[in-house]
DNA sequence: GCAAACAAACCTACCAAATGGTATGTTTAC
DNA sequence: GTAAACATACCATTTGGTAGGTTTGTTTGC
């Protein structure tokens, strides 16, 4: 620590590693406790450097929130790039990309965007944004009733996943991801 | 204020109204940035005076989520004793239970409740321990598949109603009911 | 029946630690 | 040489928590 001063200056590749670990300590201590110091420490600045890339903490919060945006637009187009089927292709791809980063667990800066989300209202106006954008862009493909169940009931498995210590078995999410996409084929009997 | 020292001594009434201002502030500020002070304030009672009734800060947040589980476990079993079906009757009473919450909105304290479990390692604990349990105790009439998903998207739909900052149109809640309903009976197709 | 004793329910005053942020110095890259 | 990329030192404020006092309610002793 503090040695940043001898190793040669790369500082995008800092900015990443404060975005990364600013994650990491939201979901481990919660958005609101979340401290300069332990985000400084973790990424191996001191709270000086990290304060040069952003200038508050509250900047520092909208930019890691910015960026896991992204990464999930990024993911989810990608998907869908490779899906044949035109019905329901939206829904698909984000039921995938929140299966898959519920299989990855703990660690996952995903974890972060959920509480962020509930506790900073600029960043819930961010997140109802980004849902409304997707949700018009493919209303002719995924506005079916069950479609829409179907990705809410990804969301609360998703959001059992982070509420579970040890996180949900895999054997139990492989039964749900099967129940979800037999429910997009309307083929889930009681 | 201040003035409790001339005021007929309530514990009990003192307790409740800490325990139901504590959720409120939790709900508006976050439960990390949440703060003794302005607690006590709210409750009109000085910091001393909370801090008789819990010894700390993590203890108060405890006293609140578990008074919160208490009042969901009183709603869902009044509930499930006036559902004459058997199967599903678990799933039933816990969906009601959340679109109810979902409807009062605002200044309910059941925001609370979302927060502090993402936020708090301990809380996790006890609402991963209050759900196994149920599902235990409703092992036989509420393990099918269709059943979990839409107990799921009933979490999800109650996510999305926090994330949304206005909540969802009343008239959008009703359909979801609707389709969640479908749902358990096999109705629900693409 | 009543005062003394005691405990519970508060309040006031205070402190040590942590935290966001500033100001300024030092090293590296171009 | 100059600007960016850091680090160091420091400050004002806030916050959780403690210590000890004061008031109210209840029980005990006689």
């Amino acid at each position: 620590m503090s040695e940043a001063h001898r190793r040669e200056k790369q500082p995008e590749q800092v900015r990443r590693s404060l975005l990364d670990h600013a994650a990491r300590c939201a979901v481990e201590q919660g958005l609101g406790s979340l401290t300069l110091q332990a985000v400084a420490d973790a990424a191996g600045v001191t709270k000086g450097g990290l304060l040069h890339h952003f200038p508050n903490k509250q900047a520092l919060i909208e930019a890691v929130f910015e960026d896991l945006l992204g990464k999930l637009d990024e993911e989810i187009d990608r998907r869908m790039s490779e899906d044949p089927a035109e019905q329901g292709r939206f829904t698909r791809a984000y039921i995938d990309a929140f299966f898959q980063v519920t299989r990855e667990r703990s660690g996952s800066p995903w974890a972060a965007l959920a509480i962020s989300t509930m506790t900073d209202p600029r960043l819930r106006e961010l997140w109802s944004e980004w849902m409304r954008d997707r949700l018009a862009r493919h209303e002719t493909t995924d506005s079916q009733p069950a479609f829409r169940i179907a990705r809410y009931a990804a969301d609360g498995i998703w959001l059992a996943n982070l509420t579970e210590i040890e996180g949900l078995e895999a054997g139990t999410l492989d039964e749900l991801r099967f129940d979800l996409e037999r429910l997009t084929k309307g083929e889930l009997k009681t």
